[in-house]
RNA sequence: UCCCCAGUGGCUCAAUCGGCAGAGCGGGUGACUGUUAAUCACUAGGUUCGCGGUUCAAGUCCGUGCUGGGGAGCCA
């Protein structure tokens, strides 16, 4: 017989007289004649509670049966006599698909600690938390599309290997197709030249955003950076759109809308297992989604900024002054203390950004944008990108860039360029914003840092 | 990469001043005719992260390495 989903099932408007659940079993409960079984298919949060009796077929099945196996039931949905549940599967017959090992079955009924199940990331998915978070995560994906192409947004696949290694500042994964130590000259490599893996699929995103007008990426991205932070990893997934025709303004409207949007979708789409982190992860989680979705997110110039740090009379480790990088206790003090809710810092000094970003008019400041929210600090980072030729050759120069590695991108400044805006965001950091979870990498499947590349 | 904290049974933790390694949960066995992280009884389970040192004696003190966590830096 077909399957039914135990979501489906618990969800049923009336009794099944024969209906098939597959799950795994989370817990088994036994009694003289009897026994129930709680049952999840990773469908829902919730569990299907089966009772069978001790016919000789089926206790010769539930003695191989714990916590862990994974089993098929055949039987009828009826309304459950016992207080808890709505149904319960009334089973006829039961079989054994997948046995669990209870001595050796690493999970258990209570709860467990992230940093055990990080270690065991391959089953942690099994459990009510991680089942939660991976289908919320799922949803968010499904979420970011739908966003898009309600706004007749264009997907664009951008390319993961990358052939110049001065893409950015940050530290790139190389890609080589030799062997470990081998001496060859880059010219027998695979691509004749230093390859890459893509930290920002937004220069090629730009190309597209000045032909079919609004585009966005959506894909991995990878940072060698030595980092060990909860907010940090090497490979992680980046939203990034390009809008042409689109100021700085607009691009922070639009970086709004969008986060409003995501945190609106889950909180209406995943209630049951948003609800398990508010209650159990971040107490402050709903509060904090409610202030986010309600007020207007603060838009402050980085000029005003300063002055609001250097007025703070808060003793800093790093000293305040205009011109310097904001370091994350500022950008904490603005957010969290200041003004406890979502900020855009703009306008940024040209010495601390990148060449591509729109030079303003005082040739001091820089059209760039920082989105920080409270507990993840930057969620968003972008700008409007300079799309006056003369002006980026220029700051190429001042930033000592070779031109000819760029030739295509300032083609797209040679004919026909237009103003045009856009942003990365960091989906590992969104889904760390409507769970309330505070480590990066108990928010992907199997997350890679320094020194992890298991699973 | 730097600073701080931690590592004891499968998991979460306890162990006084350096003096017999323990509990709860989980596992196993049994009891129980509607359970809900079922309950009750019995039971097994230890290289106290590795290496070296101090000491009559080290889970405990010292050195070092590894692992994990937090903070910072790095970070299109």
């Amino acid at each position: 017989m077909k399957r039914t989903k135990i979501k489906n099932a618990l969800n049923s408007e009336h009794p099944m007289a024969e209906v098939t659940v597959k799950g795994w079993v989370r817990t088994k409960r036994d009694s003289k004649g009897f026994s129930f079984l709680e049952l999840n298919d990773g469908s829902c949060l919730k569990n299907i509670q089966v009772i069978v009796d001790h016919t000789p077929e089926i206790e010769a099945e539930l003695a191989r049966i714990g916590t862990g196996a994974s089993v098929s039931v055949d039987g009828e949905l009826v309304e459950s006599p016992g207080k808890g549940q709505k149904w319960e599967v009334r089973g006829k017959a039961l079989k054994l698909i997948g046995e669990a090992d209870q001595e050796t079955f690493p999970l258990q009924k209570k709860r467990h600690t992230d940093e055990f199940l990080r270690g065991i990331a391959h089953l942690r998915p099994r459990t009510n938390k991680y089942g939660a978070m991976f289908r919320i995560r799922s949803e968010l994906a499904q979420a970011t599309h739908k966003f898009f192409a309600e706004r007749d947004f264009f997907y664009v696949h951008t390319p993961v290997l990358t052939g110049s290694d001065c893409e950015g500042a940050g530290e790139m994964f190389r890609v080589t197709s030799l062997e470990h130590g081998s001496k060859a000259p880059i010219e027998e490599d695979f691509f004749g030249k230093p390859a890459h893996l893509t930290v920002s699929g937004q220069l090629e995103a730009e190309m597209f955003a000045l032909s079919l007008g609004d585009v966005y990426t959506f894909g991995p991205t990878f940072r060698a950076e030595n980092s060990n932070t909860p907010r940090h990893v090497a490979e992680f997934w980046m939203i990034e759109p390009e809008m042409a025709f689109v100021d700085l303004e607009g691009n922070m409207g639009f970086g709004e809308e969008m986060i409003k949007y995501l945190v609106r979708h889950i909180l209406d789409n995943c209630a049951e297992d948003v609800e398990l982190f508010a209650k159990w992860v971040n107490k402050q989680l709903m509060t904090e989604l409610e202030i986010l979705l309600k007020k207007d997110f603060v838009r402050l110039p980085y000029t005003e900024a300063i002055d609001i740090l250097l007025k703070s009379k808060k003793e800093f480790e790093f000293p305040v002054e205009w011109g310097i990088d904001l370091q994350t206790e500022h950008e904490r003090f603005l957010c969290e203390e200041k003004f406890n809710q979502p900020v855009y810092l703009y306008d940024y000094p040209k010495t601390i950004k990148p060449f591509y970003m729109r030079l303003n008019d005082d040739d001091k400041t820089v059209a760039a944008m920082d989105c920080l929210v409270p507990r993840i600090g930057e969620i968003i980072g972008g700008s409007q990108r300079e799309e006056r030729m003369n002006v980026l050759l220029a700051r190429m120069k001042e930033m000592e860039l070779p031109e000819e590695d760029y030739w295509w991108y300032v083609d797209s400044r040679r004919f026909g360029s237009a103003p045009h805006s856009g942003f990365g965001l960091g989906f590992e950091r969104m889904l760390m914003l409507v769970t309330g979870v505070s480590n990066i990498r108990d928010v992907m499947p199997f997350p890679r840092t320094p020194k992890h590349l298991e699973f």
